[in-house]
DNA sequence: AACTCGGGGCA
DNA sequence: TGCCCAGAGTT
C-alpha cells in the first residue's frame, strides 16, 4: 500500500489530468440531480442519461411525481434495468421530499439516506456535487482505481476508502477528486484490460507502507 | 451476510 | 449470445 503522501500524489495527478470533468452532467437542479444519481445504481449513466431527458420533461418537479405512479414512470426508464424497483424508488422519494422537505432537496446526509432508494453513496454525491459540502462518494470505479493503484488494501470496503480518502486529501478537492477518478476509472482504469501503464506519471511516486 | 432486482455493452 | 458490469433494500 501507498504510505498516505504517495496516495495524495497520485490522486492530485489523476486531477490534473481531468481538472475540470463533469460526470454528472446536464441536471438543472438538485431535484434532477438526486433522481439521476439515485436511478444510477448497477447501471450505466449513459443509459440513464438518455432516459432522463423525457423523464424529467414529464415528471419535472417532485410534485408532478406524487400526481402519477410508479406505474407511469415505467415506461420512461425501463431501458435502465431494475426499473420497477427504481420507478417504485422514485416515487416514494418524491413523496417524502414534497411531505417531509416542502419539495426541496436536504442538503444533510441524514435527512437524504432517509429517502427511498438513497444510500450512503447517492448521499455523498448530493453533498459535494449538489451542495459543495465536503463528502466523497465511492462507486466501483473509485473503488477500482484506489486498489489497482495501491491507494487502499484490496479487501477494503467503499465505507472504509471513503474515510482514507478524506483523511488524505483536504476537503477542498473531494468533489473534483471524485469526478476525475470516476472519469479515469470510466475511461482507462477499467475493470478488464486497465490502460493505467500508459500513464506514467502515475507511477513516479513508488512509497510504499 | 446473502439475496433480489433487469437491462445494456462488449467479447 | 453468454458473460460482465453497476447500489439499495429486504430477509
Amino acid at each position: 500500500m501507498l504510505t498516505k503522501e504517495c496516495a495524495r500524489q497520485v490522486i492530485e495527478e489523476i486531477i490534473a489530468l481531468y481538472p475540470n470533468v463533469e460526470t454528472v452532467l446536464n441536471y438543472r437542479n438538485n431535484y434532477e440531480l438526486l433522481i439521476a444519481v439515485m436511478l444510477s445504481a448497477q447501471t450505466t449513466d449513459i443509459a440513464v442519461n438518455k432516459a432522463t431527458v423525457k423523464l424529467f420533461e414529464r415528471f419535472p418537479t417532485p410534485e408532478s411525481v406524487t400526481h402519477a405512479s410508479p406505474a407511469e414512470i415505467e415506461p420512461y426508464i425501463q431501458s435502465i434495468g431494475l426499473y420497477r424497483n427504481k420507478a417504485k424508488y422514485m416515487f416514494q422519494c418524491c413523496q417524502q421530499l414534497v411531505e417531509k422537505y416542502s419539495g426541496e432537496v436536504p442538503n444533510n446526509r441524514k435527512d437524504l439516506e432517509s429517502l427511498a432508494g438513497v444510500g450512503r453513496k447517492t448521499a455523498n454525491v448530493i453533498l459535494s456535487v449538489g451542495f459543495g459540502i465536503p463528502a466523497f462518494a465511492v462507486d466501483t470505479h473509485v473503488s477500482r482505481v484506489c486498489k489497482h493503484h495501491d491507494i487502499v488494501p484490496a479487501k477494503a470496503t467503499p465505507r472504509q476508502i471513503e474515510d482514507y480518502i478524506i483523511s488524505i486529501l483536504p476537503p477542498e478537492l473531494l468533489t473534483q477528486a471524485h469526478q476525475s477518478i470516476i472519469f479515469f476509472g470510466r475511461n482507462i482504469c477499467h475493470p478488464r484490460n486497465p490502460q493505467c501503464e500508459n500513464y506514467p506519471q502515475l507511477y513516479c511516486c513508488q512509497e510504499h507502507i
